[in-house]
DNA sequence: GGATAATGTAGAACAAGTTTCAGACTTGAT
DNA sequence: ATCAAGTCTGAAACTTGTTCTACATTATCC
């Protein structure tokens, strides 16, 4: 089992009493649930606030914008898939093969929910610099699943965590090419395979 | 020089009248002034409507959403890069260094005008269903624009095309972290570097 | 337990993308 | 030259993200 993963989850600002941890977790499902149905679009901020029981203001109070609310609703799924993967963790032999099978085994968990993808997915694209630090966790927690597939002994080399940071890369647009109909999913298959050959190319182990 | 790249311009809709297609280029015109100013945001379909001289539906005949007019503004500005690459073809000895050369031109191109960089590479992340033949186009462009910089002997065999999606992928990912501020120059570079190895990795000559 | 600051509510108001519509202007065919 | 079809204009209306305001509720600290 790899050395770090630490808590990647948020970094704890002034603590919430126990009915705003209720309140911003009504707000996540609601935003998740209308999501699954319409995608990005039918996510409207008047209709969440109302579907979690909660004042307009207050919804801008817990989430400043769409993007916000959207980028934490990936958050909070990432969490969960992240759990999810590492009860069976991928079975090939290579770290270029795991981390194939971990990604296309997200990915057939995006297929089930595409519209929720498809949210998610396009409010991270469309952040701007004032939701950074919101995708950068998203990344770090991308990451980190990478990081685990692979099932290294030692830390990441430098080398390793450049090959990391294009696989994500390319797991990121071809979910887009995806989502927006313009790739099947045999094409992001074949793309994922691809990217994940540059690990092997990266592997310190073959010196 | 390689051998294809036929007309990768528009589909050719019904021809445009010259008065036609004149509004067409000042609404082209207003739209990347607007976006070298202040990015997405700035470009408000009133002001753009203003500027070019036309009424807001006209531009809306036009270019049926924001999306739509900026991803026609890149299609214009990557026409542009092509062929201003091609003037100057890169240099290096492998089709790896190549393309990465290439890449790393356009990309200080873009950095020139960040704020027009961001528009474009936002709608063109952010496009849905609607937008996918034009944003077809501009995927098919940008792989005219690698093909070129990788000059093959012969057509590209499926391998490679499969990496040079990957590096699209890359690229578009890479350049989206780095205008949301998240990722440095230096680290676009090295991400671009990464993944261009791919191509050594994929070319036949070696067998 | 009461003062007070923080948080939540309802609802209006504002901003920008998009749609609509009646009327004026072009264009192309006859 | 004229008529019909298609285009363009100007302005208003509509939608949805976001902000603001006045007031009610809750939390915190003494």
């Amino acid at each position: 089992m790899s050395a770090e993963v630490k808590a990647v989850t948020t970094p704890a600002s002034p603590p919430l009493t126990e009915r705003q941890e209720a309140r911003r977790r009504r707000i996540l499902h609601a935003s998740a649930q209308l999501a699954s149905r319409g995608g990005f679009d039918a996510v409207q901020m008047r209709e969440v606030a109302e579907a979690a029981g909660v004042a307009l203001g207050t919804l801008y109070r817990y989430f400043p914008s769409k993007v916000h609310l959207l980028v934490a609703t990936m958050q909070d799924q990432l969490q969960h898939m992240h759990t999810t993967l590492r009860k069976r963790p991928p079975g090939g032999d290579e770290p270029a093969a795991r981390v194939a099978e971990t990604l296309m085994r997200a990915f057939r968990a995006l297929q089930r929910e595409p519209q929720l993808a498809d949210a998610m997915v396009r409010a991270l694209t469309f952040a701007d610099r004032s939701v950074s630090p919101e995708v950068d966790t998203v990344s770090r927690l991308t990451t980190a699943i990478i990081l685990d597939a692979m099932g290294l002994e030692h830390p990441p080399t430098a080398e390793q965590l450049s090959a990391v940071r294009v696989i994500e890369h390319t797991w990121h647009s071809a979910l887009i090419t995806w989502l927006s109909g313009r790739a099947s999913i045999a094409q992001v298959k074949i793309d994922i395979e691809t990217v994940c050959r540059l690990i092997d190319l990266t592997s310190p182990e073959k010196s």
